[in-house]
DNA sequence: TTTTTATTTAGAATAATTCTTGATCTAAAC
DNA sequence: GTTTAGATCAAGAATTATTCTAAATAAAAA
């Protein structure tokens, strides 16, 4: 499995924040459906199994509150719902359009994403979004 | 300018469905506002001075249809709008976090933009999306 | 011309997300 | 241990980009 932090590492990334029983849930949640990158809606479900109480506003904004304090990413391909990973290593993201699976795509050892690309010189970039879409290899030999 | 393709090599990639008027101003606009990357709402305003009974779902529709057969690209990032784009050329984007720009970033000459990722063996990428987020060299300077 | 099919229009519907408001919780101050 | 202030949560309303629907129009085929 991907490189993810614990709960306390989390806590500690929040800051100011408060690492709150919702949070918590919530963080866990996405940890326990990272192979899946689930959507709001999915955190949602399943952590109202755990939480019953738990509103889907609160899984919004906590979800927001984990990927502002750099615990979470927020992946988006096309216009579908946003998707959450909690794997924090550099990784890129393949879409497969038939079973609409995600999987997290690694970067090589020592490679630069940002290598083959003629940047814009003078540019700062703070964070770069890679999305792959395809059939996967399940998906490719099951015709 | 980036490459772009002329309405008559629009009108071929549609195939069987035909280079409506709609189509041709849609498709116009978007190559006029190329610099700026525009959202369906954006071609569309700047379509109703062309065309003033043109509708916001026509525009859509064209749009749709012109990206389905490959004349433009749609962009995405974030959860924000789509924007539309008539360069054809491999390419990622770079927005900036600030001014809200977004500017073509082109492929190195002979570069591979999967070359740094370990793809799933066996899996087939049929599109790569690549988006960069930071500050532009304006933005950088004036601080 | 008549028929068929594609396309457009306008407005309703949808879906993900954000916003608003009042209630609740927590931490620190008293 | 209360009180107070601020943070967080819950529920539902609101928003926004986009898609859908159905009727009207336009173009192509017969």
């Amino acid at each position: 499995m991907a490189e993810q932090i614990t709960d306390d590492q989390v806590a500690e990334k929040l800051g100011g924040l408060r690492m709150t029983k919702q949070r918590k849930v919530v963080y866990e949640v996405v940890q326990e459906l990272a192979k899946e990158h689930p959507t709001a809606s999915s955190v949602y479900t399943r952590a109202k199994e755990i939480m019953p109480t738990i509103s889907l506003a609160t899984v919004y904004n906590c979800l927001e509150t984990l990927t502002d304090a750099g615990a979470i990413t927020q992946v988006n391909l096309h216009r579908e719902a946003s998707r959450f990973c909690p794997n924090l290593q550099p990784h890129a993201h393949f879409f497969c359009a038939k079973c609409n699976a995600v999987f997290d795509v690694n970067l090589q050892d020592k490679a630069d994403a940002s290598e083959p690309w003629d940047l814009p010189s003078g540019s700062r970039i703070e964070e770069m979004n890679v999305a792959m879409r395809g059939l996967c290899p399940d998906c490719r030999d099951s015709k």
